[in-house]
DNA sequence: TGAAATTTTTAGATTAGTCTAAATTATTTA
DNA sequence: TAAATAATTTAGACTAATCTAAAAATTTCA
């Protein structure tokens, strides 16, 4: 197994490779706050375990295990970010620091049993998407409400905006996450659209479902 | 906050306290899988804390303060196992370790709605007492249903023999934790107990009932 | 293209937690 | 009650992860 460091470089590292094109020394020390140094050390342990491509003052990308390993921890994450959002009704901004630690505890049993617990989740309360047990993402995006056609159909899985204020209107709205909604009409003078909710009929403001993603069925 | 290490020396003291009387360097290692010398390194560091009383030579007792973190652990772990068991649907014989991993999330809130997610349990699946959050026990004590009275209602809610094979017996009969039975008939011949489960009559061995604990209601 | 700026690595130190081996204190028992 | 035995502590060392400060490599661009 890896320890919680290791644990975090190799996350650090997948998010900045994914989201920046490339994981430098010192972009992955900025994002675990700590210093250019450590982040050396660190690469060469995570080399010697074949866990990353590492040469000096070259950067670094993740071999494949490294990568399985990284996808296992977002995996853990997200899912347990779900779990604390859908069954212990956190708000999604809430949940980030609680998850990161949550993450660490390894066992595969254990994932795949809270994940069977919740209905196998495609995306976490921020509309990330959750790689299955083998890594894989589901090829299903998400779309915004207020890019749904008159009676598309789709699952509430994600906030876009995650101000207390607007998930408290969410709450008020009855709009949680894992509810199946449908647009039933879009009001073309200002983008609001009137949704079907538990055959309740709701009409939200272009900014709300601006902010509301949703998933095909 | 408190590191892993010296969470897990205050709940070995605990339970050692409570178990044996009192807790020596020497059963604290060989409770923690170490050595005496390490021990006495982290009783210096824990009595600087003021989390136990330690003077060299003469063993250790916890602090109020010790104790209330050690009562907060052990509320963590069984909650946690409580889960594992009702939620996930391990078994009791395979949640200890997992959950000696989980308990060192120390999120007080997170706890909190776990416990209440869960319904408020007051005994882990092996029986033992969930402290609440101030960490006082529930006074109610778990009884065998082989110790209960005709026309006696409780609640399911540990076993005391954790062999796969009882277990699945117990699965099978739908005899799950959180379950409601009544004792509707004690065969006075062989000691066997009729229950009353859901409406449905289940005949149970005097073996079987000596090792189901029931809650009052 | 070559000096200046930036990035990265090395050298050496620190802390938490652990270890072995030796020394010290407490307990047992002859 | 004084060895012998057992329990505990101290001394000194190790590893993982980190740090600061200095050195080395790479990039930038005048």
């Amino acid at each position: 197994m890896n320890t919680l460091a290791e644990e975090n470089y190799l996350k650090a590292i997948y998010h900045l490779t994914v989201n920046d094109g490339n994981a430098s020394t010192n972009s992955i020390a900025s994002s675990l706050n700590t210093k250019a140094s450590s982040v050396t050390d660190m690469l060469k342990k995570l080399a010697d375990k074949a866990l990353i491509n590492y040469i000096p003052y070259q950067g670094v990308s993740l071999t494949t295990s490294g990568e399985k390993i990284a996808l296992g921890i977002i995996r853990r994450h997200r899912l347990w970010e779900y779990f604390l959002v859908e069954k212990l009704n956190f708000k999604c901004d809430e949940v980030h620091d609680l998850a990161e630690e949550m993450e660490h505890i390894s066992s595969q049993q254990l994932i795949d049993r809270l994940d069977e617990f919740m209905g196998y989740p495609k995306h976490d309360p921020h509309g990330d998407p959750i790689p299955d047990c083998d890594g894989n993402f589901s090829s299903d995006e998400l779309k915004l409400v207020s890019a749904a056609l008159i009676n598309q159909t789709g699952v509430i899985s994600g906030v876009r905006d995650h101000s207390p204020s607007f998930l408290q209107y969410l709450d008020k709205q009855e709009l949680t996450i894992g509810c199946r909604v449908t647009v039933t009409d879009i009001i073309e003078y200002d983008h609001s659209v009137t949704l079907l909710l538990n055959n309740k009929k709701i009409h939200i403001s272009r900014e709300v479902a601006n902010n509301i993603l949703i998933a095909n069925e």
